[in-house]
DNA sequence: TCCTGATTTCAAGAATTACTGAAATTACAT
DNA sequence: ATGTAATTTCAGTAATTCTTGAAATCAGGA
């Protein structure tokens, strides 16, 4: 059971990809030869297919599994764990954006609202202070964004990518609406439409 | 010329932070600190600061210069190379989006193209060649997405994010009216019909 | 219970990445 | 050109991260 040159290839690049994210080459590998398997496979199929040492495989799929990048599946009459990753694309990437989030936003969202407690008392500290607001400011206003996104069904969000920037133009009357009262804004736009 | 303990506490947890971006604690201890600054500092000032190497410090500002994150500037009367970080945190966003883009995702989108050049020769390989197409393109979307949005200028941009799903109610309306004809669809927002 | 196959943990070694001081290079003033 | 301050390079060392095989743990089946 081996793999052929464009898997090969594809395997290769994941993994040399994976150490720019925060997961190591042999965890990117891992994860390329499950999501190119159109079959859950079984940890020494994996061992098999990369040659990493039993261990490492057995590793990589846990910290897969911290992702929730990967599924654990099991075969009527066979004990050995069986790993899959999600069939949906999209839902990769939202596990991927939830989790990018979670690791490298979220804790400095923390600490900032954290430092904000604690006054300033020298001058250069009052500047450190209102830039230190206004990165968290900067980073709520993209999280509640993208919470607001990460809400929508698939469909929607694709609908809404495809359109761009066309979206902008939109976006100019609705702000004219908002300014006539939320209520009626929303009511006018989605009058035909029922929500 | 020293750190207060706000200070200090933020460069520490971007250093933290630092690692699971892409750069190292040093690099980012380095980078919090000019930001953090309100004047332009030389590498004496920053090892003073953090009391890393000399040589170390250099070679986290050459870094941060390939990343974009960072200017040099010069003062009158002084030979020295003074570091700030753009003044704008939105172009700091804009950057960082840019360069991770430029690292994380353009390299794999010209691998996929690469690979769907190949032609699949077992069944195994077809449904691999699949999944990298439907990979390809999701990422075209998003990818295609984002390049609109990164030529709005950022108070349109701002706008857009604060909007948030309440845009969704217009891009449903904007589908359909596309479809009309573009002139039409702007002007008439409020008034067709919808789904 | 004991046995067997499967998985995980762990400590040690291997590999990679980061950091440093010394030497080399650069850039400018005299 | 020569001298000096500033910066960069580089080779060696330190620190971290990765990988492995052996041992430990776990989960049913007899």
């Amino acid at each position: 059971m081996n793999l052929s040159s464009i898997q090969q290839e594809f395997v290769l690049h994941f993994g040399e990809m994976g150490s720019r994210w925060g997961i190591n080459r042999t965890v990117g590998q891992i994860y390329a030869v499950l999501f190119l398997s159109n079959v859950p496979l079984n940890a020494d199929q994996i061992v098999e297919k990369l040659g990493f040492s039993r261990s490492n495989v057995s590793m990589g799929l846990k910290e897969l599994q911290a992702w929730s990048l990967v599924r654990m599946k099991h075969l009527p009459d066979d004990r050995r764990d069986y790993f899959t990753t999600p069939e949906d694309l999209w839902e990769i990437v939202r596990i991927l954006v939830a989790e990018r989030k979670k690791r490298e936003i979220d804790p400095t969202l923390s600490k900032l609202r954290e430092l904000e407690m604690q006054k300033p008392d020298s001058d250069a500290d009052r500047h450190a202070h209102d830039l230190l607001s206004e990165l968290r400011e900067l980073i709520e206003l993209l999280t509640g964004w993208y919470d607001d996104m990460n809400r929508l069904e698939t469909e929607r969000l694709k609908q809404l990518l495809s359109l761009g920037a066309k979206i902008q133009k939109l976006a100019g009357k609705a702000d004219i609406l908002s300014m006539v009262g939320r209520r009626k804004a929303t009511d006018k736009i989605t009058a035909g439409k029922g929500t």
